[in-house]
DNA sequence: GGTGCAACAGAATGAATCGCTCTGTTCCGG
DNA sequence: CCGGAACAGAGCGATTCATTCTGTTGCACC
């Protein structure tokens, strides 16, 4: 049983694997309605294929809404632990999240599917830990005081709608962009802000799926 | 002719009118790919009160899509000609077009028809006048000097991306979202901005119609 | 009080889309 | 040469939606 060569069917099947999330990623961040056979299409494999690994579209769409939360939950815990100045830290948290894109995917296909209990836990950690940030930024004073963890979301959110060209194109203007939001999120501010942060709750509505009847 | 009851089925045709455009504008801002019939239902009106004065689906967008465009170079042409302090005038008119909602209406819906000359020529004397407001900012020196009309762009488009809540409190959260972007484009800024501003070029791709075959 | 018609509501239609299943094919391991 | 895992992609059935069509209503005018 060697692992390097891992020829033939076997190996075709691995790759597969992780073509075809790249697919569903890309395909699904461009368009969340996309129909399962342009993933196909994109991934360059037949329809069984990917129906082989998921059952539905739903659980595709789950698994990759899943990895971008777990992904998401993985760069606000490197943040909150990081050692060093706590503003680079931010920043260097912040341009991860755009450049992997986990909000574009949370966000997008947040209400195509009905959550699982794992998504909760994991949506409730990364809640905490984003408080957490908060705080270490506030505590530290490098951040305004009147921005709260809502408007960090906001931000991302925002960031994360910006498309042109290509991926690449949109990733660059995405993170000149967020320059701008660094600077003027950087304590102290250059003059108050209107209205108040997004809360927790107004988020939380987002994830019900939305079938039921009006 | 007296024409202040304007009474019967005029009265109704009228006011059903305008009931249907802001119903639609409500409906396409939320959903751009939303069915005929919500516009309707929306609008408290049969489909057929549709029919009459659109002759389909693309023209009602195609007039929605004109009438965003229009007001916006109405906004744009107020910001270049106000007296007055210029930078003040410039938060104005980003205050104003993002309570319009104007970039909403036509980035959204921007691809799903195909345009009218008349739209084409509002595009290119919206941009004319961009690039008049652009001049005047930078000619007062109130703005940052590496900022481009195109940064304007994507931050009017990414403010109305924000959806959260009703249609009041998402205006509310813009606003102070907006407010963040202003302060962060004064001159002087705290830091340069990395990659390059989004081309004219680069948007127009987005008008032609998403119809033709890969 | 009847008549024509503009304006309307909403059901019926026909075309398209899309998730998923099913049939047949390929190619590796033994 | 065989069995089956893995696959490609056509086909099916359900759903969705723009548009058309069938009445219905109420105003203006006789």
């Amino acid at each position: 049983m060697t692992d390097k060569p891992l020829s033939g069917r076997k190996a075709q099947a691995a790759r597969n694997d992780t073509l075809i999330l790249e697919a569903a990623h890309e395909v699904f961040v461009a368009n969340p309605e996309a129909p399962i056979a342009e993933v196909a299409k994109r991934a360059g494999v037949g329809i069984s294929a990917l129906y082989r690994r998921y059952p539905s579209k739903e659980d595709l769409l789950r698994k990759l809404c899943g990895d971008g939360l777990a992904r998401h939950v993985e760069l606000v815990q490197e943040a909150v632990e990081a050692e060093g100045d706590v503003w680079e830290a931010f920043c260097h948290f912040m341009r991860e999240v755009v450049a992997a894109d986990t909000a574009s995917i949370t966000v997008k296909l947040a209400g195509t599917f009905t959550p699982t209990p794992d998504m909760f836990a994991a949506g409730v950690a990364g809640a905490e830990l984003n408080d957490a940030l908060m705080r270490r930024l506030h505590g530290a004073g490098v951040i305004r005081e009147d921005i709260a963890i809502g408007d960090i979301i906001m931000i991302t959110e925002s960031l994360a709608s910006i498309a042109i060209g290509d991926a690449a194109r949109t990733r660059g203007v995405r993170l000149r962009i967020l320059e701008l939001y660094l600077q003027a999120l950087r304590a102290p501010g250059r003059g108050p802000l209107p209205g108040t942060p997004v809360s927790e709750e107004e988020m939380g509505v987002r994830w019900i799926p939305r079938n039921a009847k009006a």
